[in-house]
RNA sequence: GCGGGCGUGGUGGAACGGUAGACACAAGCGACUUAAAAUCGCUAGAGCGUAGCUCGUGCGGGUUCGACUCCCGCCGCCCGCACCA
């Protein structure tokens, strides 16, 4: 009898999918599409399990799906471009296209071996001039659909090394080399014209039923369509050019509570004032300084600089409000001005309280003034109203949500007793027939910005002439391609900054509408880019235009889009803004401009950290192979006890991570995706542990045992045979359905338990052999190489992988009995059995005879009886 | 800080508002073996007065005949926050 031996046969069969092209893509009109995808991988070397679990995911769909008759797309390239490369060739010289080409060959080699059935000879990386060629192309043509424009951005500008800095290489507020304070600083940079599509790509989310609502729900919050209201303060006593501030709220309701003016450092208004008063101008250097995020904005300390300046109230010409400058408030959004609330804003009050400012309350609680309800404010006056915020919860503004009644008591219009959301619909009303500002719709979402510094990108094909300006390359002159060297001399890429901007004679060139001499711009884009439209150039990756429209045509869209959670905005918004675009732009048809018809968001790998304490009670990591168990514990070599800290998320510094390669030469790739798809739902993380792997093992080689005893059976056929086919198309229906849905762990679970079941089968050697070879088939997406080989083992014909899907018989699903379990006040207290079609009636008498029912309804008639046909009894006493 | 999610035995987890703990891991006991490994079988949420009962799905409330599941308020952890990919 043959043992399992996983080198062996995966080694052989991949070679024979290889042979027979059972998953090279070709275009069949013929044939239902499907399209799978997983988010492509950054080449970083070394494929992770995380990686593993989530190409298994798209394997097995694949698999299925060509099991069920479908033509199978099922691609793999890699997002190429990007800081590492540049890092690397930063630490340790060489070439970041050296550096990442070593990378994607190394990773290819990971692969292979895990017997993914993808089609290779599609694979691309975003570095390849072949595929950035032709996103030049989509950019020079986005540009002249009028999708893309210049104006400016803010950035984090490191002062010592001169350079813009990542998010990531901002580090409480200092640049990651030089430890120098970060500053904002504007910069003119390339945008595309999100924003314009924020209406859309809003309303659009409605549509894509199978994607997890989560996802839709954090984009439209990142959309934030908001209603409010624009007016303008006008000021007391003019300033230059400016007579008035413009502002923008979504809570125009508050305006009576208005306490303060806010200006962004960056407004004009702070700009000009700046010129020429120096305290102005050192208040402004130092609220630019720190990161861009909004993170980092909101959890910085609220600083403010009273500019002196003061503005009328519109309703009440005789209220004066201070203007002051602060550090939150940042000229990208809105007007770069804002009115502040301090009664109903946090931040505000926050500021208010710093700064001693009035916080006059517009609205309170209903039960406010009633001794059981909340006290929310006593103290002074402002015409005979309250001012003070509670002393007591004085730092807590009180911010109801918008659909809460609240009374207002500095309302102006409106009912006295109404929502927010109602009270901000009667102030816009209000406040436009009164010719105080209008109501606009506004959206959080920002336009793109594309420009990035950065060497390792695709060029912006743009060229700068002096006498044309912004002159777009013309597209015979493409791919624009990133220089290798410097005429022969190595590039440098230990100073930092971008190195194309010290490249002349990449950077100089004829300019393409005069001819005069001009230079290129050197700035590089947003690798967000190259990963917005990979998708669609993997339906014909070697086409000499951005698409292929016959083959876009018949294979778009992605039927399954599978990644991480982690991209559940950027990633994919951006993405769905290309779809519109390129399809605007002729490259994709009508139906793409969603691209992704289910989304499916995956969790993590996760492996426990063994930890032990220094002499200094400082942690130190040990990786998992030095640890050996015992009774549930671990223990290092020299007997010392390790601290066991489960489910982290594997980091390199934690040494928690484990290696692919290495459990595939342990155990074999059938393991490991058994394995990862066995122990979690596939949307939550999984905990990768030494013992499960080990039994994930085990198990496999239990089922090649169990079958080769099968294969050469010879018992006749019996009275069992029934019962394990009945089994045997449950297991199809119950595992079919769990690969339908996801739940992979769950089409895992039958499939021990049916495993279980025809091992203690007593059924003829006919009967038992078609069962061994449903399960191989059932497996096959998961455990592809054993499935093939006991399918060979078994009799039969052709490759598994090309055999077409199990289907359940109904009629041997029907069962004729159901147990019933009987409850008295909610608790299970015991059971039945009846047959299924049973009336109500009859399953009450027999609930009502049963010992623990007597016994708990003493003499008297129940309180209630609830009947749930073919589920549940309830008995209320 | 803001937005989104998650929380169930010693462990990973299962459970259309209807028997909480399927299926596994770890553990214990047994069979086989000279022995071990492998394999096979059995036990197992906690507690108690153990034919049975009580408690139990992060914490506190609520809705319901019935709540892991729905609602409100907390706590903890994870993801994102526009130049990480």
């Amino acid at each position: 009898m043959s043992r399992y031996s996983p080198a062996e046969i995966e080694a052989k069969w991949q070679a024979a999918w290889d042979a027979a092209g059972t998953f090279t893509a070709r275009r069949d009109p013929g044939k239902p599409k499907y399209y799978v995808l997983e988010m492509f991988p950054y080449p970083s070397g070394r494929i992770h399990i995380g990686h593993v679990r989530n190409y298994t995911m798209g394997d097995v769909i694949a698999r299925y799906k060509l099991a069920t008759g479908h033509n199978v797309l099922h691609p793999m390239g890699f997002d190429a471009f990007g800081m590492p490369a540049e890092n690397a060739a930063m630490a340790s010289g060489g070439h970041p296209r050296d550096w990442t080409y070593g990378n994607i060959d190394d990773m290819v080699a990971q692969m292979k071996p895990l017997g993914f059935g993808l089609d290779w000879s599609r694979m691309f990386a975003t570095c390849d001039p072949e595929y950035y060629g032709q996103q030049q192309a989509l950019f020079l043509d986005f540009l002249q659909a009028g999708l893309v424009e210049r104006k400016n951005a803010t950035v984090n500008w490191d002062p010592v090394d001169r350079t813009v800095l990542a998010n990531e290489q901002v580090i409480d507020g200092k640049g990651w080399r030089s430890g120098a304070e970060v500053e904002r600083r504007e910069l003119t940079q390339w945008f595309f014209k999100i924003s314009d599509f924020s209406e859309e790509l809003l309303e659009a989310l409605d549509t894509l039923d199978d994607w997890p609502a989560k996802v839709r729900l954090m984009q439209s919050n990142w959309i934030g369509k908001s209603r409010g209201l624009q007016f303008s303060f006008s000021m007391v006593a003019p300033q230059g050019a400016h007579d008035r501030i413009e502002v923008y709220t979504t809570r125009p309701d508050t305006l009576m509570g208005a306490s303060f003016i806010g200006i962004s450092p960056d407004h004009p208004l702070a700009k000009e004032l700046e010129r020429d008063n120096a305290e102005v101008a050192a208040f402004c250097k130092q609220a630019r300084q720190g990161g861009t995020t909004e993170e980092a904005l909101e959890k910085a300390e609220k600083l403010g600089f009273d500019t002196g300046l003061t503005v009328r109230h519109p309703f009440d010409t005789a209220w004066e409000l201070p203007v002051y400058i602060a550090n939150f408030i940042l000229m990208d959004y809105g007007t770069g001005a804002i009115f502040g609330c301090p009664a109903h804003d946090q931040r505000d009050l926050d500021f208010a309280r710093k700064y001693d400012l009035p916080t006059p309350l517009v609205f309170t609680d209903l039960r406010a003034g009633d001794p059981a309800g909340p006290e929310i404010y006593s103290g002074g006056s402002i015409g005979g109203l309250p001012v003070t915020v509670n002393p007591e919860t004085g730092d807590k503004a009180f911010v109801p949500g918008k659909s809460e009644r609240v009374r207002y008591i500095r309302g102006f219009a409106g009912d006295e007793v109404q929502t927010g959301d109602e009270a901000v619909e009667a102030a816009i009303a209000a406040c436009e027939s009164q010719g105080v500002g209008r109501g606009v719709t506004q959206f959080r979402l920002r336009d793109w910005g594309l420009s990035r510094q950065r060497y390792w990108g695709c060029p912006i094909p743009v060229v700068h002439c002096e006498a044309c300006g912004v002159v777009p390359e013309r597209k015979d002159n493409l791919p624009i391609e990133l220089p290798y060297d410097e005429d022969g001399t190595p590039i440098d890429f230990s100073v930092p900054g971008n190195p194309l901007d010290r490249h002349p004679s990449w950077r100089d060139c004829a300019c393409p509408a005069c001819g005069a001499p001009a230079q290129r711009e050197t700035d590089t884009m947003d690798t967000f880019v190259d990963s917005s439209w990979y998708f669609a150039r993997f339906t014909a990756p070697r086409a000499t235009t951005p698409t292929d429209r016959a083959e876009a045509d018949y294979w778009m869209n992605v039927d399954q889009y599978i990644g991480g959670i982690e991209h559940a905005i950027l990633h994919l918004l951006y993405s769905r803004f290309f779809a519109r675009a390129m399809h605007i732009t002729g490259h994709l048809p009508e139906k793409s401009k969603e691209p992704f018809n289910a989304l499916f968001t995956q969790g993590m790998v996760t492996h426990a950290i063994f930890q032990t304490r220094d002499a200094g009670g400082r942690p130190v990591y040990h990786y998992p192979a030095d640890v050996a168990f015992r009774d549930g514990k671990g223990f290092l070599e020299d007997g010392t006890e390790v601290e066991i800290i489960p489910s982290a998320k594997m980091s390199k510094s934690k040494k928690n991570v484990v290696d692919p390669e290495r459990i595939i030469a342990t155990y074999g790739a059938d393991t490991a995706r058994w394995f990862v798809l066995s122990d979690s739902p596939p949307e939550r993380d999984v905990e990768w542990t030494a013992s499960g792997a080990e039994a994930a093992n085990r198990h496999l080689a239990r089922v090649h045992r169990i079958a080769s005893d099968i294969a050469q059976a010879d018992t006749p056929a019996n009275a069992d045979d029934d019962a394990l086919l009945k089994e045997m198309h449950k297991t199809i229906f119950d595992v079919t359905q769990g690969i339908d849905s996801f739940g992979f762990n769950a089409s895992i679970a039958r499939l021990y338990a049916f495993t279980n079941v025809l091992q203690k089968s007593k059924a003829g050697a006919e009967a038992k052999r078609r069962a061994a070879r449903v399960l191989a088939q059932l497996m096959s997406p998961m455990t592809p190489h054993l499935s093939e080989e006991l399918w060979a083992m078994l009799g039969g014909t052709g490759l598994i992988a090309e055999q077409p899907w199990p289907e359940a018989d109904a009629a041997m699903l029907v069962e004729d009995t159901v147990t019933m379990p009987i409850q008295i006040n909610g608790k299970r207290r015991a059971e039945i059995e009846v047959p299924k079609d049973l009336p109500k009636d009859e399953v009450e008498k027999l609930a009502l005879a049963e010992d623990a029912v007597q016994r708990a309804l003493g003499d008297g008639p129940p309180k209630k009886l609830i009947v749930v046909p073919g589920r549940i009894v309830n008995v209320v006493v």
